[in-house]
DNA sequence: CATATTTGTTATGTAGTACATAACTACTAA
DNA sequence: TTAGTAGTTATGTACTACATAACAAATATG
């Protein structure tokens, strides 16, 4: 396929409206200028005129940037940059159904890898009362059976507490908007397959055992997902 | 603050404007038009009649889904659906600058609980070669010395090929992204501290030690953050 | 007959005008 | 002094017009 080696070779051209550019740009005067949350922006039509496009062009450009949350717009007052939410976009894009299988790959092992590793942030913060309302959780779980709509509803209950343990927030947003994922991948599993070590058992050590212990216990919990990696 | 309590308690009214509305609906529209990638989205002419706004409305929110690579449009050909870079909007709004304190401490453990975590996949996949290359980079930082510029990026160097080894594209280039954060935080500190367990050490851990041990040697490496942590 | 070339059509990209609306300002009247 | 009103300004929306790229069909050319 001489080709694609040529396409390789030479780079994509890839054509910029010009509302790329202008998005570009403004990135760019934002940060120069370092623009701090709260500041005012110049107003649209005089960067039209700046910029030498028309407005309907800046406007494309700029409505991206709010649908990113990085500025605001009142009337009359102008536009005003803003903190955005990080995860906001990420949010927006994370279909399961528009992924493609590589990436929801990677993303079940990017949540494995957290769950393994989330240990020490755990046994920092976790309180009684956390332990606690988990361990109804599993208790619960272990009465309503394993039929598998109740499986995945108990899975997500638990390990979705685990996570707000850690007092992370951005930790446990992260992790909620991985969860269509999970579920897809759970779903994927003709039979249910239940761990050596159950919720019950996590409970038990994050009451009585170590960070260590708990890893441990985690890593057991998760073993029949980790084989299945390659 | 009776003000506050109220505005909790009222909930703000959110002003979304039409751009915004048609963003949500196309969206919708995708979803349960259940869309796969390459398939073409009506135009924007007929768009805009059959949402009962101006042409120019929706092309803001076409924009919008541009910008995050849901659709890509072809002059004559229209619009069609294609796979979302599920990172690159992430990436958009990553700026330690804008991102506020809080925030920043929460990635700054998110790092660190993919790198307690990662040990599982690393040793899944890893290579000799792999870890030839990763003692190269510890051995070249051991002999430039440990000025603060060069500290950081060998850090930067030795942490990304880790992750490189991970064999996870996804969690390789979230890393990347998160960078600048380590960065600053690092910048943060006055004084280099040098872990207990050097990269040197790790590499001899992935040449002759187990996944667990491997798993200590980076809890003692990165300990000194762990310690700040609270 | 096969291949170039031209022409036409269509959908997006960009420009420009117009006006509605909200928010702020300043002035006026009670 | 304060309440109310009119004026100003910047964004939100609509509409028109035309340029341009991409494709299709028709025509010309060897």
């Amino acid at each position: 396929m001489q080709h694609i080696e040529l396409a390789n070779d030479l780079g994509r051209i890839v054509h910029k409206t010009m509302a790329d550019v202008v998005e570009i740009r403004l990135r760019e005067y934002l940060k120069k200028k370092s623009f701090k949350p709260g500041d005012a922006l110049p107003k649209e039509t005089d960067l039209a005129e700046s910029l030498g496009v028309s407005r309907n062009v800046v406007r494309e450009a700029l409505s991206r940037l709010r649908m990113l949350g990085m500025v605001e717009t009142r009337k009359k007052r102008g536009m005003v940059l803003s903190r955005p939410d990080i995860l906001g976009s990420f949010e927006r894009v994370l279909d399961p159904l528009i992924i493609d299988e590589s990436t929801l790959r990677d993303l079940f092992e990017l949540r494995l890898t957290l769950e393994v590793g989330l240990a020490d942030l755990l046994y920092l913060r976790k309180t009684d009362e956390d332990v606690a309302e988990l361990e109804k959780i599993a208790i619960h779980q272990k009465i309503t059976g394993s039929r598998q709509a109740f499986r995945i509803k108990n899975e997500i209950a638990f390990h979705g507490k685990i996570y707000r343990m850690t007092g992370n927030e951005t930790l446990q947003r992260f992790q909620s908007m991985l969860l269509p994922v999970f579920g897809y991948m759970v779903t994927l599993e003709k039979v249910p397959i239940i761990g050596k070590v159950s919720h019950l058992d996590l409970v038990e050590i994050l009451k009585h055992g170590s960070k260590e212990d708990f890893r441990q216990g985690m890593l057991k919990h998760l073993e029949h997902h980790f084989n299945k990696l390659k």
